[in-house]
DNA sequence: CATGAATGAGTATTCATTCAT
DNA sequence: CATGAATGAATACTCATTCAT
C-alpha cells in the first residue's frame, strides 16, 4: 500500500472537515443546535463521534467554524466577471440571486440569521469586520452607488445592505404575506434602473 | 369557604406569571436560553423552582409564553396622541423612539430576533399575522403615506418595516462600524421631511 | 345554623375518608400508585390536595389504610345465613361467588395481590393474621372440611385457600387460556359434592 | 481497521446488558422499584449512571425487560436427565427445588409476582403464552398425568399449576403460618405416591 | 486514524408535603 | 374545615467528551 503524502493528508482532513460541517448545519438548521447531538451529526457524517473530536475540539468550536465558514462564505457568488465594476445588469443578477437563495432556504437563512446571533458570532464579526469593509465587493458597491451618482455612496451601501437584510428578515418571518416579489422589483428599479 | 376568593387566586396567579415571565426574558437575552437554568430564573423570580411548573409545563413552554407575549406587546409603545393620524412630528418621534430603544438595549433585541427565529415562533406569528396587518399601526402608517402621496402606500409600509428590521439587524450585528445615526436621519428625511 | 354533634362530625370525617379511599383505590388500580398523584385523588373525590393530609398523615398511610381496608373486607360477603353452618350449597355459592368477582375485576384483583406484595402489607398481615386464621370464615371453612371428614380439615383449610389464590394468579395472569370454568367445576366437584 | 470488532463488542454489550440486568433484579427486589435509583444500580453494578442508557432508554425499559428475561427463563431449571419422560423421582424432585427456591428466596418470588401484575407484563405473557404451553415441559408434565391415568391430564396439569402458585403466593404473604412443608407433602403424595 | 463503550457533571422535572389565609 | 400556592428534596435522563483498543 502506498503511503500517502503530507499533502494527500492534508486534503483527507480538509475534506472530512467539509462533510462535518455540512453535516452538522444540516442538522443545526433542520432540529436546531442544542437539538443535535454530536452523535447525530457523526451520524450524518458517516463517522463516529470520536472522530469529530480529531478535526474540532469541541461542540462550540464547531459552532463557531461554521459560523466563520458562512461568514467566509456569504457573498461568494457574488463574483462577477471579474473586471471589478459592476455593470447595472450585474447588480441587478445579484438583487435577483439573493432574492432566490432566500426564498429556496428559508430554514437555512434562519439559522443563518440565528447563528449571527450568538455571542461568538459577534467576535468573529469584530474580527472579520475589516476584511469585510475593505472586501472587493463592498468596494464595487460603493464605487457603483459613486458611478451612478448616489449622493452619499458610502451610506448608500450601508442601507442597500440594510435593505437587503430587512427583506431576508421580513420574507423569513412571514413568507405567505410579505410582498418580496414587489419589494425585490422596487429595489431594483431603485438600484438599477437608472436612467 | 373558601380561604380566598376565585378571583383572587386568579390575581395571584396572573402576576406570578408576569414576574416568571419578566425574569426569564430578562436571564434569556443576557445569557441565553441554553445557559438559563430553571434555578436561575426561580432565584431571579425570587421564588422557588418548583413553583415555576405551576404555571409553565416546561422550558419550552415558558420560552414560547415569552414569545406569545412579545408578539402581543410588539407595538404597544405605537400609540400616539390617539387621533388617529400620524402627523410627521409622530412620524419622526417614532423613528428616533426606535433607535433609541434599539441602541439601548441590543441584547435584548438580539434574544427577540433570535426568538422569532424559533420554528415555534412561526405559529405564532401567523395566528397573529392577520391582527398585526389590520392593526391600527399599519393602518395610520398605510394612511400617512397615503396622506403624504406616496405612489404605493402599501408596498412602502412593506418597505418601511423592512427598513426598520434592516437597521435593527446591521447594528445588532455591528454597532460599532454601522452608522446607525446618519441611516436614521436618512430615513427621517425620507419619511418626514416631506416637502 | 345549628351545630353538629361529635358524632355527626365523626361520621362525616368516616365518610370523607371512605371517598378518599375509594378514590385512591380506582385510581391506584388502574395506573398504578406511583403514577397516581395526590392530586389525582384530590381531584377525583373532588376536595383539595390539602384535606387529604387531614385524613392520613401520607400517602404511605393512605396506601396502608387501604390494604389494611383490603384485608378487613377481604371475607365480608362469605356471610352465610348466619347459622354458623357452612352448608355444601353455601360452599358452591361462595366459590362461584369468588370466580365472578375474579372475572369481573381482574385489575382490582391484580392491584390488591400487589398490595400485598408490598413489605408494608407484611406487618399488617402479620398483625391480622390470628385475627384472620380465628375468624369465623375460617373457622367455618375447617368445621366444613371436618363435618365432611376431610383427612385433615385444618390442612385442608390451606389447601382450599391455596386453590383460591392459584386459580385468580392463574386466571388473572392469562385469562384468556386458563380454563377458569372447568378448574371451577372440579373445585366445586371436590369440595361440594360429597356423596 | 476497527479497533474491536464487531463481534468484540457485540459480546461487551451482551454481557453489560446481563450485569445491569442482575443488578436491577436484586435492588429492585430487595429495595423495591420505586427506592431504588438508577444510581443505585449503576453502583452494584459497578459502571457509571449513564451507561446503563446506553443498554435501556429508560427505567421502563429496564423493568420491561427484567420482565421479558424473567419469564424466558421462568422454567429453565425445569430440565430433566433429558429422556422426555418424567419419571415420579423426577416430578418429586421438581416440588422439592420448586419449594426450596421459594422458601429461600421469598423476596425475590414477591418481586417476580409483582413484575408479573405489570400492565406491561401481560403483553408480555401473551406473546410468550403459546410457547409456554407447547413447552417440553408443559408436554411432559401432561404427559406424566396421562402415563399415570389421571381423568383429565390437560385440566390436571393447570391444576398443578394452580397449586404450585398458589403455594408460592401464600407462602410468600405468610411464611411464618403457612404450613409449607405439610402442604408439599400432600402434593407430592398426590402427584407422587401413585398405587 | 477510527471506534464506540464509558463517564459524570449538569439540569429539567416531579410531587409529596406544608401552611398562610 | 378547606384551599391551592408554594416549597425543595429527590431523581431520571442527557450528552459532550474521553480513552482504551
Amino acid at each position: 500500500m502506498a503511503p500517502k503524502t503530507k499533502e494527500q493528508y492534508a486534503k483527507i482532513r480538509e475534506d472530512r472537515k467539509e462533510e462535518i460541517l455540512n453535516a452538522a448545519l444540516e442538522l443545526f438548521a433542520r432540529q436546531g443546535v442544542n437539538h443535535t447531538t454530536m452523535q447525530d451529526i457523526a451520524l450524518k457524517a458517516g463517522i463516529s463521534k470520536g472522530l469529530i473530536y480529531n478535526y474540532f475540539t469541541n461542540k462550540e468550536d464547531l459552532l463557531n467554524e461554521l459560523i466563520k465558514s458562512f461568514i467566509n462564505h456569504l457573498y461568494d457568488y457574488f463574483d462577477p466577471d471579474g473586471d471589478g465594476i459592476l455593470s447595472t445588469e450585474e447588480m441587478e443578477y445579484f438583487i435577483e440571486q439573493q432574492v432566490e437563495n432566500l426564498m429556496k432556504n428559508i430554514d437555512y437563512y434562519k439559522f443563518l440569521y440565528m447563528l449571527l446571533m450568538q455571542p461568538s458570532a459577534q467576535e468573529m464579526m469584530e474580527k472579520l469586520q475589516l476584511e469585510v469593509l475593505t472586501s472587493k465587493m463592498w468596494k464595487m458597491i460603493g464605487t457603483y452607488f459613486q458611478i451612478h451618482n448616489f449622493t452619499d455612496p458610502e451610506s448608500e451601501t450601508w442601507i442597500f445592505h440594510t435593505i437587503l437584510d430587512g427583506i431576508a428578515i421580513n420574507y423569513v418571518f412571514n413568507p405567505d404575506k410579505y410582498p418580496i416579489d414587489k419589494i425585490k422589483k422596487l429595489v431594483i428599479q431603485k438600484y438599477c434602473n437608472l436612467k
